[in-house]
DNA sequence: GAATTTGGTTGCGAAGTACAAGTGATAGCA
DNA sequence: TGCTATCACTTGTACTTCGCAACCAAATTC
């Protein structure tokens, strides 16, 4: 009986989580600077490619990028697959698994909007968000996209 | 006008944010390894003290320790006190831009809950969180209690 | 007042990160 | 068909951060 205790603490040991928390565990995935920036943009701004995301505003380097690019498809978030249209080109995908991370993001997003004297989301999305999590999570782009437009006329 | 621009970017690039996005600007705070085990300590286990969190499961170093708990201190999410009754020990709390954060962790133990097989999360967790954040964000010790403790019966 | 507890700090080797340059496969064009 | 550009990485090297162990000061207990 000892035993079996035993074994599942080595496997968790061998799947590289510090613990049986589930936030030590999430955070083993996405627990660094830069994976969920990674996810952000492929999430939130649709980003498919290696060249937009190594371009996005942060200044990620390339082998860091190709590296998390590597962990994400190994854990099941992303697929990859080769451009049909260009040889060279490769388009990164959000699995299923990888859409369950969206209300994470986004409570991410707004904790820091809400915070950030500096922010560069739409003016009300904190409030917005907070009052109606299920439709963002269902339809996010469209809803910021609008609090966009809205703020600009 | 030009001139504004620059300035607000130059006061971005001096609080150490990356960029004007929400979400990089809340990585900026908590996007390390240690930074949210140390706030799932304080939040949902209810640690006050610096041994406590000193012997969690995932072994944290007294340096990074100290240093994380410093910078949760200059960004206004926890208050520092000696004890009364005690002059060697500290007492860390939660503030209430600290409570904010609750959703953000629930978020992510949830992720983790649902993905981990070998998790350490009470049965049924993600499911009932899911099925109703609104009731954890304001009683999450209690209810997440109570599902460990119908796990035991 | 000596030993213990608590909350740190310091020093050093190991690991991870940033930057620049280079590689290989594909594509577009003369 | 050969030349050049593009794209997705990889490699090498300097630099920064991290992890670990040991140490330290103040407060408490015995």
């Amino acid at each position: 009986m000892q035993v079996k205790v035993l074994e599942s603490v080595m496997a968790a040991c061998n799947t590289g989580s510090r613990s049986g928390c589930p936030i030590s565990f999430s955070l083993d995935l996405f627990g660094d600077s830069w994976t969920l920036l990674v996810l952000r943009d492929l999430i939130l701004h649709g980003k498919e490619r290696f060249g937009e995301m190594l371009s996005s505003e942060e200044g990620i380097a390339s082998n860091i990028l190709a590296e998390r690019l590597k962990r994400l498809e190994q854990s099941g978030i992303i697929t990859r697959d080769k451009d049909p249209r260009d040889g060279r080109q490769v388009i990164y995908r959000m699995t299923d698994k990888g859409q369950t991370l969206v209300p994470v993001l986004l409570e991410i997003a707004a904790w820091g909007a809400s915070h950030d004297a500096h922010t560069g989301a739409p003016a009300g999305f904190p409030e917005s968000f907070y009052a109606n999590r299920q439709a963002y999570y269902a339809n996010h782009r469209e809803l910021i996209a609008e609090l966009f437009k809205a703020q600009a006329e």
